[in-house]
Order: structure tokens, then sequence, then C-alpha cells
DNA sequence: CCCCAGTCCTGCGGGC
DNA sequence: TGCCCGCAGGACTGGG
């Protein structure tokens, strides 16, 4: 599931398009129910042929590809979308081709195998509305370790819960929350307002540590294998996962305990009870 | 405002 | 062997 290592990885990947032209967007009839494209194909090829792309930008866990007309193009993958150069692991969930002209590259794919995914042409001021700062937080590799203590020290979420919240931080999925509060020592249970100055700095470093590591090793291709970077080529960060889906199995951190499962808001969370002690209970008022 | 449950979607693996 | 059910979790919606 691509979070903001494998999104970033696309995005890298697909550098090589800027100075190139659209000719042409299609949607391939092969795909069994259609995505979200936005606007309608026809309107939205109308708008972008003969526009030249002048950047690719990442925002959260999207692709931003930006135009010289000053619209976006905005590749959202969700589960299992993929911007791609090459050819995609199978034909029949290509979603959406762009030609292109007057560079190397012939072609830009978006393919999705569940089809949660979607494209959108965004006007600048569109743009502004559904990707501005009210909607969505700073980015996980941009905030300072003061902001992201400022942003979440007064909610009573638990702080894996609050990661995932794009609002609050832009780019952090169910993996990379599990890892980064291992490395951080920290229990996903605790409650934000409960983290101390010194935790939320251990924090904002393991958050680092993990997001830099991920895309350093191209993201983690999971058991179902769908996630590629821009070549179709698997990621290898699941090799160096501490704990997610590795309930039952050695604490990589302190070796002995074993990394449990639980369940918080619908997801599975991974952590080690050794390593990532339990948050205290809250107390009511002290009784005398 | 804050927070959570329900929703979309497909493929896969377990149980029988 | 085939069928069915549950599970995976992105972002969004509705409601307490």
């Amino acid at each position: 599931m691509p979070e903001l290592p494998e999104v970033e990885t696309m995005r890298r990947g697909v550098q090589a398009i800027v100075g190139s032209r659209i000719v042409d967007v299609r949607r391939p009839k092969c795909a069994k129910r259609p995505i979200l494209v936005a606007p309608r194909i026809d309107s939205l090829c109308r708008r972008t042929c003969g526009c030249t792309i002048t950047a690719v930008d990442r925002i959260g866990k999207r692709v931003v590809v930006r135009l010289d007309s000053g619209d976006a193009l905005v590749f959202e993958p969700r589960m299992t979308g993929l911007v791609l150069l090459a050819a995609p692991p199978t034909p029949e969930h290509l979603r959406l081709q762009v030609k292109l002209a007057g560079g190397d590259i012939d072609e830009l794919l978006f393919w999705d195998r569940r089809g949660l995914g979607s494209v959108r042409l965004v006007s600048p001021s569109e743009f502004a509305v559904r990707y501005g700062s009210g909607d969505i937080g700073p980015d996980a590799l941009m905030v300072t370790a003061d902001e992201l203590r400022a942003r979440l020290k007064h909610s009573r979420r638990a702080i894996k819960v609050a990661l995932l919240d794009q609002k609050a931080l832009a780019g952090i999925g169910n993996l990379y929350a599990s890892e980064m509060l291992h490395v951080a020592g920290i229990h996903p249970a605790k409650p934000c307002d409960q983290l101390r100055p010194a935790q939320w700095r251990k924090l904002h470093a393991a958050m680092h540590e993990v997001l830099e590591m991920a895309i350093r090793y191209e993201g983690s291709t999971l058991g179902d294998g769908t996630y590629r970077n821009a070549l179709n080529q698997q990621g290898s960060y699941q090799n160096h996962h501490r704990v997610y889906n590795r309930a039952g199995d050695v604490c990589p951190g302190c070796g002995k305990a074993t990394i449990e499962r639980i369940v918080q808001t619908q997801r599975s969370t991974f952590f080690c009870p050794r390593c990532q002690r339990a948050p205290q209970q809250r107390r009511r008022s002290p009784s005398s």
C-alpha cells in the first residue's frame, strides 16, 4: 500500500517525463470498473493535450504532475495504484494512459488492481481547496519536531491512530506508523497528550530514520506483490521491517519479547511489549 | 471541533 | 476440488 516512501519512489521514478508534452490521454477499455477520473476523459484530454510537464511533485501520498498551463494532474494510488513508465503488472487493470512526445518517454501509465485510486486534473484554485494546508498537514519529512508536537500534543487519541491522520501529518500510513513507533520505543496506544517532550523528539527522529531508509530501499513490496516502482520492480524495505506483519517473531530490538498484533480503529498495529511499554492508565482525581 | 464506524474495491488464503 | 467468508487499509462520509 503506497505510503510516503512508495509514492516518493514513484515520483522519483517518473522524473524523466519533465519537459515532455502531452499528446493524448486515454482510458483503456479493458478495465472492468472504471476508476474515478475527473473531469471526464474527453474534457481532461482537451485541457492537457499540448501542455508541457514542468515538474513532478509529491503531496502526502499523491503524485502531482505539474503542467505549464498551471493545471496539475494528481494521481492518488490509494491501496493498489501504481504510476508507471514501464509495462504494468497486468494489462486488465491499466486505468489511464498519458501519451507523451518531445522527450525520451512515450507514455505515463496509471495502473490499479483494486480500483480505489483516482486521477484528477485540477486548476490552481481547485488545488488550493483540495490539497491546501487546511485539509492536509505538513509532509512527514518536512515537519519539525516542534511542529509535530504542537500539532498533536493536545489530542487524546492514541499516537498510532493520530499518525495516520493526513490532516495532522501527510504521508504516514499503517505500515510505517508501526515501524517508527517501534524505533522510538513508544507504545502505539499511548495517548498523544501523555507523550513527554523527549518522546516527541524521539518520534520525530524515528520518523526520519524509517522513512528515509524505506525510500533508499524503494519502499515495501508486501506479500501480494502489488507495489512496484515506476519500472515495475519490487521494493526491498520489507526485508527490513522490524514489527509490521511479524506477530509472534522475536523482537529485533530486544531479542527477547515477541511481537504482538492489536487492532486500533479497525487496523492492525504491531509492536514489542518490552521495547514499547504500555501507557499508564489515566488517573481520576487522587483520593485523599 | 473531535473522533470513530462504515463504505468503496479486488485478490488471496483459510476452513470445510 | 471449489465455494464462501474474512481480511488487507488508502480517503471519504455521516453522525454521535
